[in-house]
DNA sequence: GCGACAAATGATAGCGCTGTCATTTGCGGT
DNA sequence: ACCGCAAATGACAGCGCTATCATTTGTCGC
């Protein structure tokens, strides 16, 4: 195949296939989109000169000119945390055999960012959009509001979302770990998490069952969301015989700083982390963990975008899941 | 704000703002793209006209019309393995600065799968394209050529690569695992991997140099790429002193298994993962790896895709980091 | 062969924005 | 006031494809 027949100042375009194949450009369109609808011998001489020209379909232009981009703009707060890396996984597996793309964004927990990132994702169109929580800002939630789009809020349950739910009770989550910890006898509480709206509502519910079950009031530590972090708060909570770690990654440091401060888990103090990250099944001692299906979130997510049929607001649910760590 | 301002059929365009602002549509534009080009009277007046819409540009039809996408299409085999999460993430956090969004995709191990999400990549027109590993197949491979778009292959060092590189040496790696097996004393080895391409390099570099050590031929084992073949792999290494697992998540499932079987680790076997992740770290004990910086990968292959300057083949190695597991 | 209908193909306009050249406006110097 | 130049703004065409209506072609029944 001689290349000069390639368009020199970019690659082949649709206008040049139906040249070669002798068609108009709206039957090269169509053979690309309902080949049912072409005759057999004018679609082979189609495909043809699409083969022989290397022809790769311009979505930025079908886009343009059908008012539809096929894509659905993802905004997490960071894909390194294995817990949203299963729920994009969860949302790309669905929507995939869809025909739809996925625009990818990330928040890094920043509200500023967050604005920016949804401004951003909405400038490519696309047709749904699924984020982790709910717009921190009210700028953004209005723009999400006028897009006029499908949108899901996921891992939490607002009270006023802009349109679509699929998550579950934070605050459920946490009075289920107090109540857990009181059921066995812990009686001085801790709460180790970020800043975000989710930790904030995990503590509130860890918080009031502890009242509720007459233990003293837990300590809360807020700090970076990272495993370290979890290490070193180990030496901040010397006496305390519970801690509820705001997800397992937390829960991964903690462990890891209670055994070199030589304090036995579960025997001195029980751990409970979030997510159920398979990772906790497998280390020694195995962890005790709220259980979050984040792929499946993602997978619901990714239904609430292309059907309008049924509730728009879908709780996954928790187990708490008692292991090892207490 | 009365919306009935907006354009009913969809959102605000760029018309509607010019309209509003008694400016011609040009001039909208240069605000958006050139402010310091327009006048800071006129400035004012189309921001407010803006913010009064709520519009949001329409990058769809900036990008045909400037035939910039301004984004990066990633092609990664899953995102739900951390070691490529990481790279994501580099990859993110380099281009996001200088304006640049990612087009994700993943191709589940699957060469024909990962056929069809270059070309659904390159339908949408990235400015360039980053991907684990190289194609597959060459179709795959010419399709990337002929886009003529910068192309960085990572996490590995083709031979003949399509443009750009940011790797390690996959088959050196393997060989410093199975001389540092030989060098504390294990001689019957064993490799548990996948059967990507990378995993293959991994195992011929072991394979050799524990054949040039003087050891007897090691077992390899071919595995589902998730922990719980881990977990079952242990049954089938019975007797093997030395084991190199391609990566770290197959590493924590062996390290499990091999509890379970009443194995100690170091004393009756070695294990080495690769890619340090943080919890290998953090676990007890803590896990030996082929240390492998994946979000310098990202953060190289970034760079690779927006700037011709240097060297376009890129080896950041990697490093034997021996901890408790041997 | 003719007419009716369906299948197949083509013509037209335009999606929302921008590269580029043209025109207008403003400013400073004489 | 006039001229030259730079800054600011506008006009025009079109990016590559598709929605939609129009036209052509093919098939079947009489």
């Amino acid at each position: 195949m001689d290349d000069s027949r390639i368009n020199p100042d970019g690659t082949p375009t649709l206008a040049q296939v139906a040249a070669r194949a002798g068609v108009s450009p709206i039957t090269v369109s169509r053979v690309v989109r309902l080949p049912d609808m072409v005759a057999e011998a004018t679609r082979e001489r189609v495909e043809t000169a699409m083969r022989e020209l290397g022809y790769v379909p311009n979505l930025v232009a079908g886009s343009l000119a059908s008012a539809r981009t096929r894509a659905v703009g993802v905004l997490v707060p960071t894909v390194a945390n294995a817990i949203f890396a299963d729920t994009i996984q969860g949302i790309s597996d669905t929507l995939e055999p869809l025909g739809y793309a996925v625009f990818l964004a990330q928040s890094h927990y920043d509200d500023a960012r967050e604005e920016k990132m949804l401004s951003a994702l909405l400038a490519r169109r696309p047709e749904a959009l699924i984020m982790v929580g709910s717009p921190a800002t009210a700028a953004g939630a209005r723009m999400l509001r006028r897009a006029g789009i499908p949108v899901v809020e996921t891992w939490d349950l607002p009270t006023n979302p802009i349109d679509a739910v699929a998550g579950f009770d934070n605050k459920a989550a946490g009075a289920a770990v107090a109540r857990h910890f009181a059921s066995v006898g812990r009686r001085k509480l801790a709460f180790i998490g970020g800043d975000d709206p989710r930790a904030g509502r995990r503590w509130a519910g860890f918080y009031q069952a502890a009242q509720e079950a007459g233990l003293e009031p837990p300590l809360r530590l807020v700090l970076a969301r990272n495993a370290g972090a979890g290490v070193a708060a180990a030496a901040d909570l010397t006496g305390r015989d519970g801690v509820f770690a705001a997800n397992d990654a937390l829960a991964f440091g903690l462990l890891a700083g209670l055994r070199q401060a030589g304090r036995r888990v579960p025997e001195d103090v029980g751990v409970v982390g979030l997510g159920d990250l398979e990772i906790g099944r497998l280390i020694f001692p195995t962890l005790s963990t709220v259980r979050i299906d984040g792929e499946a979130i993602g997978r619901t997510a990714g239904l609430l975008t292309v059907s309008r049929d049924g509730p728009r607001r879908i709780d996954l649910g928790f187990s708490l899941v008692v292991r090892e760590t207490g």
